[in-house]
DNA sequence: TCAGAATCCATTGACGCCCAGAAAAACCCA
DNA sequence: TGGGTTTTTCTGGGCGTCAATGGATTCTGA
């Protein structure tokens, strides 16, 4: 398919410009092309985290899509409209695949010469290394401990044939999670 | 079918190349053919053990179905895009067969020259040889253990008939088994 | 005229692709 | 079953291409 995936980590250099990894920017390329825009990212600032969410004009339909459920002229609905369409920067890709990240952004980030790009799925984040490694340390955990209270839940429910809900304890969640380790039933 | 069955072993020569065993290759290919892709491996490390997971685009939309069912936008979701996807890298297959292992893998694998390749029904596993002989030791001590407990158990029941549990007579030696090498059943 | 930005150019190193020899496995036939 | 032959797999190396990065040059608006 055409989604982000992996992680690339790269240089700022004198003057703020960073390559985008050449992965990154084939699916930036076409999504562009099947959605007929010139090609710009669309960036902002993280909701919950001290990082920049990017994507193609194709993230940008899906926050239209999020804002458009959402009934019009409600606080709700202004407040999330500025607090992600206010912020968004179109960064354009020069001939090099880089892109210049400005100052503003580079600071909710915390971004000083290197930069780490993450990819999630339908869109990427932009982090400073060190704060990335901690996240992810984080995010390892926490998708590792998901995964043993399922598996935990399964083996109970085997062992005692009487007690119901002998079917998928966990939730779609770590149940997915759980085909994610190989296992299966 | 087609499942990854068996374990090889195979070096790494100077350029980080490693051969993928014919039989794997094999799998690969029919899927790749069955999902009209263009045939990378898409491996991560494994979330509990110095190992790398691998597969092919089967297991990528794995990963997809899991995430599509978390809501968009969430930092749930964020954070478990990070553990799944934001480790993954796509590895593609050179025409002789070989994949490059970037340096990140092999650290978490604590792989240097050689490797051995473990096949778990729908994905496979990349281990260190020394580290692979010692968790499939770990692995077959559990096994006759848990064989021996099911056993004397089994003998209990069968001379108090009114004990439940004494269905899955035959599996349940390979099921312990099951449970640790997370293979199905 | 100058500062900042956008475009272009050059170097370096990594990676993909191709070829060839060696080793092993599969195969065939007596 | 054994020996010999063919095919496949593994492994190493050479070469061209592309991505990443740094720097120079041109363009634009003040």
């Amino acid at each position: 398919m055409n989604r982000f995936v992996s992680t690339f980590e790269s240089n700022i250099d004198a003057r703020g410009r960073v390559s985008v990894p050449a992965p990154f920017r084939a699916v930036l390329e076409r999504d562009a092309a099947s959605f007929g825009d010139i090609g710009g990212i669309y960036c902002y600032p993280s909701l919950d985290a001290p990082a920049l969410d990017a994507g193609s004009e194709r993230l940008a339909r899906k926050i239209d899509g999020l804002l458009g459920d959402l009934p019009e002229y409600s606080d709700e609905r202004d407040q999330l409209s500025v607090a992600l369409y206010g912020n968004v920067q179109i960064l354009s890709i020069d001939g090099d695949g880089r892109i210049v990240l400005p100052q503003e952004l580079r600071e909710h980030a915390g971004i000083a010469r290197r930069v780490t790009f993450v990819g999630l799925g339908d869109k990427f984040q932009i982090w400073a290394p060190e704060a990335f490694a901690e996240r992810d340390k984080l995010a390892r955990e926490k998708a590792r401990a998901h995964r043993k209270l399922f598996d935990a839940g399964r083996r109970l429910a085997r062992s005692e044939p009487d007690a119901h809900g002998a079917d998928r304890p966990g939730g779609s969640a770590s149940g997915a999670l759980d085909d994610e380790e190989g296992t299966r039933e």
